[in-house]
DNA sequence: AGCACGCCGACT
DNA sequence: GTCGGCGTGCTC
């Protein structure tokens, strides 16, 4: 690959803003840049990092140009690399100069690290012994370089024993490079005993490996069935030839788990990238992620525009989960860029999913994916007994919201002393509050949503904006006073209920809105787990990947939740929500049992999750996307416009039909039916946009950028549809 | 995305 | 009379 170019007086440069296209820098006399060069180059008022991109430069008003001032000493950007940001660029429709930006957000990673004072032993000897100095002299012993606190502290001695001796000449003063973050992975280290199974899965993803090119492979198996052991086997088959790896995590800050069980297989932690990482510790594992030090990152989405050189595996582990969209500035779905990665980068990508996305099922059976099950056999010990609670028969008593039938389970469950877990994807006391004299509701008057009561706060808050108010007395329509009215339930009113029905029994509710973040919710998760909880109330934080080993009752209050939202993906997100839900039921071998809350029983994905015939389920999903022609099978895009009403909204798709007739099918969906995580801050409406090919896709949406609002900037793009039809 | 410029309300 | 809100425009 030739990464040089021949010297020249300017230099198209990539700067992360939302430029259309790289700016022109000039070079000056005796700098030496090639595409991929991080360079330092003056902006408007400031100075920004840029990448130098490839391509002939534009030619450019000469006042206008501003010299390069800096060319980083780091290794350049890669080709492979670079093409990807244009390619998720054009795919996205977002600004090659956003995309960019992506990558270069590690900003004091460019200059390299600094190497730090050692101190190594020389040939004097101190004038005078003693036990403290011997122990020193002993613990430095080998001839290797200490630092001073190290040493110090190695030898159980204060720091001024070894400055006498290094005022002495014993020691001297060595530099030393700066420590890996992470120590490198053995693939040898632990090679566990699979199943027969599972050495079928592992050895086609090893044979993918070796291949030594793009491919992917579905890996589905249900909980239980050792994915991940699987998957560490492909890891290791890419380590073996030398390549680095990057496996993606839906939510890395709660998977502490996870790199314990990494370290077990491979005797080292794997390099951590997400965006909760203090800032000094993201700066050294970029650095060492492009200069190779890092083979393995488990990380974020955001991993995916880490700075690799050697990339030769990706996994995208739980590949259905909707963590890996993003819906702000660039709007991608990290597994789709992931396989996208792959193909550029002329290497096997792995997808591996309990509950496999449709889109994914489809390309496997339609062979542009290999797929490898894992039967539930060896699992199935451990799978909890599902039910469903039809609601109409065993309704709640007037004003709760838990059938008899699931508190009945819930004493015989405390009765056992085993643990029970009541799932409601949903925070707050009540998602509604009106006033019973006059039917005033609480709205956001930002984004017009309704406001969620949080009575252990005494707020009412908008979940989709973060607006917050003090819950009034009086109502502000009318002013009569306490005749304010909760309406339906939120985990801390069923944690109320639950109190009622058990005064003695420990309830703990679990939601993304406790004190003391990320690490207090660990500490929560731990203390479940040592069995310090009898009743565990949750969103759905608590239906990822933890294993609560008493834990015998999982209890669905609300199944039917999220299936009325209108989103063509409601059925398919709520069958692989609930089966992550009632899988944190039986992994212990005692008998188990989850309970699903519904109004209807005979709907598909009850049916489905009851059954365990997840195959029927998907099959029907599956033709029933096809008959619409939803995505995979429809080119379906999402235009998300701030449009904050209905007739707004309604407006642009009038003047979107006018200018693209041929868009025969285009839906609008309002404030109640659009699915709340594709929205904004702001409260937006989004239009559905179908076309059969991708260009005439982009055709509607540069005419919906033309014809829609005036205001610069309110028009989103959310691209929806599975890039592997267009690689 | 930042950041400056610019034009209208409450105030040290 | 100023300080400061965010609307508009520009960055090689």
């Amino acid at each position: 690959m030739i990464e040089d170019s021949p010297f020249v007086a300017a230099a198209p440069v990539l700067v992360p803003m939302p430029a259309e296209r790289p700016y022109t820098y000039a070079v000056p006399a005796g700098m030496r840049v090639v595409p991929g060069s991080i360079v330092r180059v003056p902006l408007g008022p400031r100075q920004v990092a840029g990448i130098v991109w490839d391509g002939a430069v534009e030619q450019v008003d000469a006042r206008k140009l501003r010299p390069i001032e800096q060319v980083f000493d780091c290794p350049p950007i890669d080709r492979a690399m670079r093409r990807f940001v244009d390619w998720v660029a054009q795919y996205t429709l977002s600004p090659p100069g956003m995309v960019a930006r992506m990558l270069l957000r590690a900003p004091e990673a460019f200059d390299p690290e600094p190497w730090i004072e050692g101190l190594q032993r020389t040939l004097l000897v101190p004038d005078r012994m003693t036990d403290a100095r011997a122990r020193v002299l002993e613990t430095a012993e080998g001839g290797l370089a200490w630092t001073r606190s190290g040493l110090a502290h190695a030898a159980g001695v204060s720091a001024t024993v070894i400055e006498g001796l290094k005022a002495q000449g014993v020691f001297e003063t060595v530099m030393i490079p700066p420590r890996p973050v992470v120590a490198a992975p053995d693939p040898s280290y632990a090679v566990p005993e699979l199943m027969p199974d599972q050495n079928e899965a592992a050895s086609m993803l090893r044979a993918n490996v070796a291949a030594g090119e793009f491919n992917v492979a579905l890996l589905d198996g249900v909980t239980g069935s050792g994915k991940t052991e699987v998957y560490f086997e492909a890891v290791a088959a890419a380590l073996e030839q030398g390549s680095q790896v990057l496996i993606l995590l839906p939510e890395i800050a709660l998977t502490h788990a996870f790199l314990e069980r990494f370290q077990q297989r491979f005797g080292a932690k794997p390099g951590e990238w997400h965006s909760d990482l203090p800032p000094r510790m993201r700066e050294k594992v970029w650095r060492q992620v492009a200069e190779g030090g890092v083979r393995v990152v488990a990380g974020a989405r955001s991993a995916l525009f880490l700075p690799f050189r050697e990339l030769g595996l990706i996994v995208v582990d739980e590949e259905h989960d909707p963590a890996y969209k993003q819906e702000d500035r660039v709007f991608y779905n990290a597994r789709d860029m992931a396989v996208v990665r792959g193909h550029i980068g002329g290497f096997p990508v792995v997808l591996a999913s309990a509950t496999p996305s449709v889109e994914s099922r489809v390309n496997a059976s339609q062979g542009r994916y290999a797929r490898a099950v894992l039967s539930a056999r060896f699992a199935e010990a451990a799978l909890p007994d599902l039910k469903s609670i039809d609601m109409r028969r065993a309704p709640p008593a007037r004003g709760g919201f838990l059938s008899p039938v699931l508190i009945d389970h819930m004493r015989r469950t405390l009765e056992k002393k085993e643990q029970s877990l009541l799932f409601l994807n949903r925070r707050g006391y009540a998602p509604l509050t009106l006033c019973r004299v006059c039917g005033h509701r609480f709205g956001c008057p930002v984004c017009s949503a309704w406001l969620v009561e949080h009575r252990f706060r005494g707020q009412l808050v908008c979940h989709h904006c973060g607006h917050n108010e003090r819950r009034p007395e009086a109502c502000p329509e009318c002013g009569t006073l306490d005749h304010l009215v909760a309406c339906g339930p939120g985990v801390e009113r069923i944690a109320e209920e639950v109190v009622t029905h058990f005064p003695d029994a420990r309830t703990i509710v679990l939601s993304s809105d406790i004190m003391g973040g990320v690490r207090r919710l660990r500490l929560e998760l731990e203390a479940i787990a040592n069995g310090e909880a009898d009743i565990v109330i949750g969103t759905q934080l608590v239906a990822k990947g933890h294993n609560f080993p008493n834990m015998t009752l999982v209890g669905v209050v609300d199944a039917d939740l999220g299936l009325a939202n209108g989103d063509p993906r409601a059925a398919e997100r709520t069958f692989q929500l609930l089966s992550q839900v009632t899988g944190r039921a039986g992994r212990t071998g005692k008998k188990s049992l989850g309970l699903l809350q519904t109004f209807q029983p005979d709907h598909p994905v009850m049916r489905a999750i009851v059954s365990g015939d997840a195959e029927s389920f998907y099959q029907r999903e599956i033709s029933e996307r096809e008959r619409a022609a939803l995505p995979p099978f429809g080119r379906l895009a999402g235009v998300i416009v701030s449009a904050v009403t209905r007739a707004e909204a309604e407006g642009h798709a009038r003047g979107l039909r006018r200018a693209a007739p041929e868009a025969s099918d285009l839906f609008v969906l309002g404030p109640a039916e659009a699915p709340l995580s594709l929205l904004g801050g702001r409260h937006r409406f989004r239009l559905l946009i179908q076309g059969e090919r991708r260009a005439d896709m982009q055709g509607f949406i540069r005419a919906m950028l033309a014809n829609g609002p005036k205001q610069r900037g309110s028009v989103r793009v959310q691209v929806d549809i599975d890039p592997q039809s267009f690689l």
